[in-house]
DNA sequence: TAGATTGTTAATCGATTAACAATC
DNA sequence: TAGATTGTTAATCGATTAACAATC
């Protein structure tokens, strides 16, 4: 399967169905149906069904989806059996918090080196990463092959942190900074500010969550 | 106008118009068509005047959009002019990142307390705000009148303070916990390791931005 | 006035939801 | 077999794009 592209909504909920399954699991639960899954989900049971069907029929008719087999296949979708090497440009809260941060550990990511311009930082181990200057970017990219690389840096520095990690030959970007970083890999724009700006919308707007 | 409910779709664009405009703003420029500015940003002229007029008419036929007076209004709507008092709770990582992040500031949002569990960084300061203990959340949220509550807690303490937070009458909720908490008060979810799974699976399908 | 560009209605496109035959 | 639930096609709904009259 997976003939058609895969439309952006329907990747923006595989990491969703990703971490419910892991819960299920770790529940003892073993089987759910469409039904159930929508429910908990808030989804509807047709769509959860054409969401797995873009990539193959994982459920068994009449008696529904094997939690392990799909969690299975779901993380395999997303790529998510191996192991990624991240390195994080900028060492400032931002970029210090994230490698500081455990919890994508268990997903396969690890962070293996920092940079920065400033040479206070550069030198110095964060979390048992070592800083590096940030001339060294492209150098450790070629020799070591990071997979992702993350952009934790100001708004100015953005774009061509970007230029020199696809350049050197990172597999994708995952930035911080609040500009739309254009790149020939995947881009990930995370935005922290459009979403307390939603926020504020919202309360302005009495939008609740039903 | 707005008589009908904005859309999602629309709301998420309102911040990229904001930051947008700042940057046109700055760089001197007093007027811009529909035309111009969805091309910049990617985005269709026709889709740029529908979203506008979710709010009202801000151009002129025949002209374009002033750059300021659609900054002016796009900032009202998003409720951007006054200011927000900003409590975290969770004085991890990334809770302490968030502490000390300035860029929020000149958005009208300012961290005055952060709470957490731990004795040993109950009583100290982070970047001049005070860490307290999580028993106080209620208190001082009734007697300060805070109205956006961080949730920087690990997963199984989120919807609990959520529920606390919303109790004591705070106006919304940001939260940074991988978990989809259900509030009476406005929620924004951050989900950021959804994010980089999204990465994760875009590099394995090779997607990249056009 | 003529040219440009909005505001707004209509057409298209894609995503969500419903329906149901296939089948475990 | 009968019941349940999937996989998949069809219908609906909403968002995006196109078209164009209004008007600065």
């Amino acid at each position: 399967m997976q003939s058609e592209r895969v439309s952006e909504a329907v990747i923006r909920r595989l990491p969703r169905y990703y971490r419910h399954l892991l819960q299920l699991k770790a529940d003892g639960v073993e089987r759910i149906s469409s039904g159930s899954l929508a429910q908990q989900m808030r989804l509807n049971a047709s769509q959860v069904r054409q969401d797995f069907n873009c990539f193959g029929g994982f459920g068994q008719q009449g008696y529904g989806y094997k939690v392990d087999v799909l969690l299975a296949e779901i993380k395999n979708i997303l790529s998510l059996n191996g192991k990624y090497k991240v390195v994080i440009v900028g060492a400032g809260n931002i970029g210090q918090a994230l490698a500081h941060f455990e919890g994508f550990e268990k997903d396969g990511f690890s962070v293996v080196a920092l940079f920065d311009v400033d040479e206070k930082l550069v030198g110095q181990e964060i979390n048992g990463k070592p800083v590096l200057h940030v001339d060294k970017l492209d150098a450790y990219i070629r020799e070591n092959g990071a997979d992702i690389g993350v952009i934790a840096a100001r708004r100015s520095a953005a774009q061509e942190i970007a230029d020199r990690m696809a350049q050197a030959g990172i597999g994708g970007i995952w930035n911080f900074a609040p500009v739309d970083v254009v790149a020939s890999v995947p881009v990930e724009q995370v935005h922290m500010s459009d979403s307390i700006i939603c926020l504020s919308y919202k309360m302005a707007h009495k939008e609740t969550a039903e």
